[in-house]
RNA sequence: GGGCGAUUAACUCAGCGGUAGAGUGUCUCGUUUACACCGAGAGAGUCGGGGGUUCGAAUCCCCCAUCGCCCA
């Protein structure tokens, strides 16, 4: 055994670097097929490579290195694979931006020039986040590294299209999407947010073409109307029964729109009717196909008005004011009432949304959606917390078709291609689809996939399918997807479709969703609001491990986390704690030689028991994902138990060198236990300290070791009953000093005792700081208490103020009266006595009894005191 | 409109049928040969409100309120 001196105050940032430099040199990290263990894998979701780091991530990614490093100790081998997400629109953006600056465009440079200056981008700079990664400790197997884009991921992108296409799971139809006009490309669900704002409800009267009277309908875009093409009323509605299927005059148009009954219209909404525009929401969409009617598109790409008249090339914006202002001088406005809007907005330009009817590839769900929602459902895929499972299988079963094409460049680009006459063929490559379609090819489709179709592979493309590689074979399906909930429908239910659907497995049997970090007031954190907190900079203020500890201990089945800085300094004082503790135990090895003593005494076994205990609950909690928990275990027995009360009641003994060999022994396994169970948490200390102590070897890894079994030690409750019960007593005794104002640690001569103390009596005295017990009480005045049918006196003659010990009496017989009486109603109501559990009761019994010993004892010393 | 979550000490959060807990902050005391990033002690809550189930409810059920998230 080789100890490295401990000095100084615990510094995170130097071990830090040093400590993952030399796992990486080590090969640490890295997954080597073996098939004589378990397997346990986790493709980690993976960032884009546009990203930096953020809080959300500070959680993510070391919750799978815990799991990872926790299973390597186990036994298990490790997979943790880690890669990079293309991200099509995010990218695209980031490199138009530059352009932008110097004065040029992607439209400008042309396609072929735009990709070449992406990918240029991407070796220079994307992906710097994996790099940030490191800085968390993250120990993901970094030879494995998978992006997205890769050509290998990429053919397995083509294979599922074309197997798709080929059996009619994917077409090209006309729908609403969301369009951004800004970006110009169709964008997913996810990628747009609501925002209340304040806006309008416009009423407005549509008159009917045969000059009797009119239908007013409310809107709160009423810019839109340009492309009406009915109004809408609900068949039950009274009011417009006798008015379904009259023709209608559109106003400043002038076009003739039906009047049609149709179950979409809220009779209690504005006027219960309502102008149905097909081409601009996906509603009125619907009612359009139900109702046969025809959808017109006013918005250009760009959201300007492409209709020929007075409003062409006007953007939506001004659109609007112009519309109104006519309907105005037209007589056409009813009126305009102030109305919350859900505006949905495009979250890579900020900019609203516009539903926009146009040609897009979809994906089929339905039949995909159903395996993966049986899957969930009979428990093949759990979901921890629980609740989000059937939020999850709810999505899937009333899932909609996906649209999967995007106007960019940057992706995998649809390999559709198209004859002259059309039609269209799914094929690998042009050559390919000439064959398939027996005639030349003429084009193919410009759009690229939506970035999630792609990364809906990710368990198994990283792997190497569609090949059926050894990694492929041994490490899927995944053991477990750790994720946040805003994804769960876009990539989470994506993986289990095309997981279940191409490998005919599960792609993992565990989804483990973590809460979402917000700020110390409960805001989302927004590096555009100002927000946001770096988690670099409280790596490089507090440390890895703070940060991570301070994630942890708040981390359980919650869904939202309020990071406060104060949580992480809070971590490293712990550090510190543990740090200074095995400086201690460090500083009093003289002589140890490692032997297992022979005996121990009872706050040894106390000490072992609780380690025993402790191991058992980390190891449950983790098993169960509630870190905090396992996080809190830890902290507890260190800190509260090991610390304060095993290192201070072995500081005697460690000065006789007739028995310190013992308490050197207990404070070393201890210790070495206690740093192996830390390691997930804290990777980078626990490394650190486990080499200084000589528990680790040169050259070797906490990682390597083994994880402690819980079953295999000593546990003696007995011991642990026992020696709280001492705690106690002391406690009692330290606070009987407090009130009398002596000194917390300055030793006193004597403490009289009356009681069984049985071997306790050395802990009491020196952690209550007495020289000595002396049985029976002393002759002149004391002061007493009683704490677990023990009496102890302290001689205080000439120290104690009568009437302050009088009132302390008092206030102690009123607290125990209060407790007395609420446990004897108790005991005296027969139904308590016969429903009861007995043990309950039995400890209601003692409990009485014992205060009305405290009692009868306390009104003595009142006497005494001449109270 | 539907669903989910939260509401516990001044603040941030545990606990989730059997005597209300922690950290931070507050007050008092203390530099003792691991640690003042420390130690000792104290004070602080009718566990959002109202019903119900139970011998017993912070904990289970129902209703309501407030906040947050998701879906429409």
């Amino acid at each position: 055994m080789k100890l490295q001196a401990i000095e100084g105050a615990y510094a995170a940032q130097e071990l830090e670097q040093r400590w993952y430099a030399a796992w990486e040199a080590a090969g640490l990290f890295e997954a080597n097929i073996q098939p004589d263990k378990p397997v346990y894998s986790i493709t980690i979701p993976p960032p884009n490579i546009t990203g930096s780091l953020h809080m959300g991530h500070a959680l993510c990614y070391p919750l799978q290195d815990l799991l990872g490093r926790y299973k390597r100790m186990r036994g298990f081998d490790v997979l943790i694979l880690p890669g990079l997400d293309h991200a099509g629109i995010a990218t695209q953006s980031v490199v138009e931006k530059q352009l932008k600056k110097e004065g040029s465009s992607g439209v400008k440079i042309g396609r072929d020039a735009f990709l070449d200056r992406v990918w240029k981008w991407r070796d220079e700079s994307g992906g710097t986040i994996l790099e940030q990664f490191r800085r968390l400790g993250l120990g993901f197997d970094w030879g494995r590294e998978r992006f997205t884009l890769d050509e290998k991921y990429a053919d397995a992108v083509l294979k599922v299209f074309i197997d798709w296409f080929d059996r009619g799971l994917i077409y090209k139809g006309l729908r609403v999407v969301n369009w951004d006009p800004v970006l110009q490309t169709s964008v997913s669900d996810i990628e747009t947010e609501r925002r209340d704002i304040k806006g309008n409800l416009y009423h407005i009267r549509y008159p009917f073409a045969d000059g009797s009277g009119h239908v007013t309908i409310a809107t709160t875009r009423p810019e839109t109307m340009l492309a009406d093409v009915a109004v809408a009323v609900h068949p039950s509605d009274k009011r417009y029964t006798q008015l379904i299927g009259k023709k209608i005059t559109l106003p400043l148009v002038g076009r003739e729109i039906p009047l049609v009954a149709d179950p979409y219209p809220d009779p209690a909404f504005g006027t219960g009717a309502v102008k149905i525009t097909p081409g601009h929401d996906a509603n009125d969409f619907e009612v359009g196909v139900r109702q046969e009617l025809e959808t017109l598109v006013i918005f250009d790409p760009t959201g300007k008005v492409n209709a020929e008249g007075p409003y062409f090339g006007l953007d939506r914006k001004v659109a609007r004011d112009r519309v109104v202002a006519d309907l105005e001088s037209g007589g056409f406005l009813e009126k305009i009432e102030p109305h919350d809007i859900a505006l949905v907005v495009s979250q890579r330009s900020g900019e609203p949304v516009e539903p926009l009817a146009s040609e897009q590839w979809f994906v089929r769900q339905s039949e995909l959606a159903k395996p993966a929602a049986d899957a969930t459902r009979e428990g093949r895929i759990k979901f921890v917390p629980e609740r989000y499972a059937e939020e999850f299988t709810e999505w899937l079963d009333n899932i909609r078709d996906w649209c999967i094409s995007r106007q960019l460049w940057w992706g995998h680009r649809i390999p559709v291609y198209y004859t002259e006459d059309g039609e269209a063929f799914a094929a690998l490559n042009q050559a390919d689809a000439e064959r398939k379609a027996g005639r030349p090819i003429v084009r193919q489709d410009d759009d690229v996939l939506d970035t999630w179709f792609s990364s809906g592979l990710w368990p198994f493309a990283t792997l190497g399918w569609p090949d059926q590689t050894p990694e492929l074979e041994r490490y899927y399906p995944t053991s477990v997807l750790v994720t946040s909930r805003d994804i769960l429908y876009l990539w989470v239910a994506r993986m289990a479709m095309m997981g279940l659907d191409f490998l005919k497995e599960i792609p993992f049997s565990e989804v483990y969703i973590y809460a979402t970090i917000l700020t110390k007031d409960g805001k989302r954190m927004s590096k555009s609001l100002g927000t946001g907190i770096d988690p670099l900079e409280v790596i490089e203020t507090k440390g890895a491990d703070a940060l991570r500890h301070g994630l942890f201990s708040q981390t359980g089945y919650n869904q939202a986390i309020r990071y406060d800085e104060k949580r992480a300094i809070e971590s490293g004082h712990f550090c510190n704690k543990i740090w200074n503790a095995s400086r201690f135990i460090q500083k009093n090895l003289e002589g140890y030689k490692g032997d297992e003593p022979a005996e121990f005494d009872t706050v040894d076994r106390w000490i072992l028991s609780r380690l025993a205990e402790t191991t058992q609950k980390v190891t449950e909690a983790i098993d169960a994902y509630h870190i905090q928990a396992a996080s809190e275990a830890l902290y507890e027995f260190f800190w509260y138990e090991f610390a304060d009360w095993y290192i201070e009641a072995s500081k005697p003994r460690l000065a006789d060198p007739a028995q310190r060999h013992v308490p050197q022994w207990v404070l070393m396994r201890c210790l070495d236990v206690f740093l192996r169970l830390l390691h997930p948490f804290l990777p980078f200390i626990s490394e650190e300290l486990a080499h200084r102590m000589g528990f680790v070897a040169d050259g070797d890894f906490l990682l390597k070791q083994s994880w402690p079994e819980a079953a295999l030690m000593l546990s003696d409750k007995a011991a642990e009953s026992q020696v709280n019960g001492w705690i106690e007593q002391v406690r009692g005794v330290r606070a009987l000093r407090a009130e009398l104002g002596i000194a917390a640690m300055k030793t006193l001569p004597t403490l009289f005792v009356a009681g069984d103390l049985s071997s306790g009596a050395d802990f009491v005295a020196s952690q209550a700081w007495f020289t000595s017990l002396e049985p029976g009480s002393p002759t002149g005045v004391a002061v007493s208490t009683t704490v677990g049918g023990v009496d102890f006196h302290l001689p205080v003659e000439g120290l104690v103020d009568t009437e302050s010990e009088l009132a302390r009496l008092r206030k102690e017989q009123e607290k125990l009266g209060a407790e007395r009486s609420k446990i004897s109603q108790r005991l005296d109501s027969p139904d308590f006595v016969s429903r009861a559990k007995p043990e309950v009761i039995e400890r209601d019994r003692s409990r009485v009894a014992e205060i009305d010993s405290i009692l009868e004892k306390t009104s003595e010393r009142i006497t005494l005191f001449g109270g």
